[in-house]
DNA sequence: GCATCCAAGATCGTATACAATATTGGTCGC
DNA sequence: GCGACCAATATTGTATACGATCTTGGATGC
């Protein structure tokens, strides 16, 4: 009975890596990824590194351009409000179930987020805190029991880290946290209501924590130029 | 000033064309799919015919399985009761939209959508048929002007195909044209409320069309062994 | 007759090699 | 000095080759 639980593509691995590394802020909107850089860092062939970056432009992450290479996307003003939108359309109802059906444990597993995300914001790890605190958009969701949605709720919480990137104007950096704890408050009640309006305000809150007046669809490959 | 339209990498293209196969039920769920013989039949290399497979993957449309290879998706019971769930929490928010700021020339695209898909059930290309329905929803999307929300459209709907496919029922065949016929007199009046209103039922109606009782989240290798 | 084991075949996972395209730097002409 | 053209380089797009893993058919032993 050997555990064949081995199921990871080695080109996933790759990809999420470098998912990190773009939700942590340490690859910067616009950043050039060479295949060949990607797959020497990694220690496999350009192969697995071309796969790996496919799989990150379907996810909106890096951006492909044909004969010019891969960049870590730099979304719209435009498409960060898409995103939010979606996000309001998808995570308070999601919340609200997740609220109804949280166990003991999903609640402590969410404390742990918040305790962790506490932990990194006074270490200084800013990006660390913004990637904890999109895994604790989506552990909601994986609570909700809603498999489809959650991946959905994946991808927008990464691109949202982008657009974090792109557009946070800074003030308020706590008023996340406060909202994340008054969420479990209501996950511990399971109130579904309270849960679903909190969201609900909280999203929107994130949407005005951000600049997007500033048409920035400029061309990206300005940008580009002054990255590397 | 030649064009430099030609921004479609050849694996997209065979993902395109099997992603339409699909949809038009050509190809049953649990299908093997051999990458030398896609590569053969788009006269490709197995590169890119594993690309493309790739990129359905990610879509859902197919399954990978390590080292066994990539087949037509076959979603369980419970992932298309998700799949219509979250048609339900985009599709009539993003109705209203549409509905709102429809123009003449969307609301002639739309009809156009719904005379080609009643041609094609008169015709008996019941595939086809579910094919442009889809396309119909899809539409809808792309009015409101919601590019992301439309993605997640675009792929859930793509999954449904899929779904009707496997848990079909069939009985009212023409429920759907009403529904599509009065969701366009809606846009025409710009009446939001109704609009939405239209598609959360729509959407209710197809899920009761389904039969998801049946439990056949059973393992998917026995179908797959009755298929070829 | 039945199960077990093993070898042959098929298919996938990955690496490498070659061709096509874009970028870059320099040279030529004005 | 400035711009346009062109060759050299770098990088991607695609194909092929090889090793690893799984499936399959038959032989062997009981």
């Amino acid at each position: 009975m050997t555990e064949s639980l081995n199921q990871a593509p080695s080109s996933e691995r790759v990809a999420d890596e470098l998912a990190v590394a773009i939700h942590e802020h340490r690859l910067s909107p616009g950043t050039k990824l060479n295949e060949d850089e990607v797959g020497a860092i990694y220690g496999v062939s350009r192969t697995v590194a071309r796969a790996a970056l496919q799989s990150l432009a379907h996810k909106r992450l890096v951006e492909l351009r044909r004969n010019r290479g891969a960049f870590v996307a730099q979304p719209s003003a435009r498409e960060a409000r898409e995103v939010f939108e979606a996000r309001a359309l998808l995570e308070p109802r999601t919340a609200r179930s997740a609220a109804e059906r949280a166990t003991d444990e999903d609640i402590a597993l969410l404390q742990h987020h918040i305790d962790e995300e506490h932990a990194a914001i006074h270490a200084g790890e800013l990006g660390r805190s913004v990637h904890l605190s999109g895994m604790f958009h989506l552990e909601i969701a994986r609570i909700a029991h809603q498999e489809t949605i959650a991946e959905f709720i994946a991808q927008l919480i990464a691109r949202s880290s982008l657009i974090i990137a792109l557009y946070w104007k800074r003030r308020g950096a706590l008023c996340e946290s406060h909202a994340h704890h008054a969420l479990i408050q209501a996950f511990a009640k399971h109130d579904g209501d309270l849960a679903e309006e909190l969201m609900k305000h909280h999203l929107l809150d994130l949407v005005t924590s951000l600049d997007l007046r500033n048409v920035s669809s400029a061309p990206t490959s300005l940008r580009e130029a002054l990255r590397p």
